[in-house]
DNA sequence: CGGCTTTGACCGGCGC
DNA sequence: GCGCCGGTCAAAGCCG
């Protein structure tokens, strides 16, 4: 870190910090409700008509503070997490985005003929995870969804 | 030699 | 109570 290293995952809200960092093409961003992203919802989503319009991404923090139960937890962690989910072109699912990422699961989930995988920060003390999966309406179409926020410099 | 990737199996939660 | 799904871990193998 002997200067500003540019930090593209959403350690920094701003939307436009973020698109500014992001090397890549964001098509379209994903809004996750509960546990679903209205994609639908996108009037102007079109597969052709994706340019390199940059869409601001959807970020959403929550506090995870596990209720401190009779079993007498000393302290009630909260953690608070941040989930970052959106569509990217690629035709390459890891995105080097200048964290090392080591991949720990592979899942075929259904209602999508692709595989997820699951990846993590592979940084010690970096509880940072990612979640990528292949569109299914659009292959050529990468979902990444980042869970968590590094705490440590990019290795890059 | 170290680190990372891969696959399978396991577990927990939720729904019906 | 059972089934389904998603998510995670582990061991082995491979590569640089």
């Amino acid at each position: 870190m002997t200067d500003n290293n540019p930090k593209p995952p959403p350690d920094t809200p701003d939307s436009d910090d973020f698109c500014n960092q992001w090397p890549f093409e964001l098509s379209e961003y994903l809004q996750f409700d509960d546990n679903q992203w209205m994609q639908d919802d996108i009037p102007s989503f079109s597969s052709e008509n994706v340019s390199n319009q940059v869409h601001q991404a959807s970020n959403g923090s929550y506090f995870e503070g596990s209720s401190s139960r009779d079993t007498g937890e000393r302290e009630n962690r909260q953690v608070v997490r941040e989930r970052f989910a959106f569509k990217t072109i690629s035709e390459i699912e890891v995105l080097d985005d200048g964290y090392r990422w080591r991949k720990y699961g592979k899942k075929m989930v259904k209602n999508n003929p692709n595989p997820r995988n699951y990846y993590r920060c592979s940084v010690d003390g970096c509880a940072v995870k990612k979640r990528v999966e292949r569109d299914k309406d659009d292959p050529r179409c990468v979902i990444t969804t980042y869970e968590g926020n590094h705490t440590h410099p990019s290795s890059s």
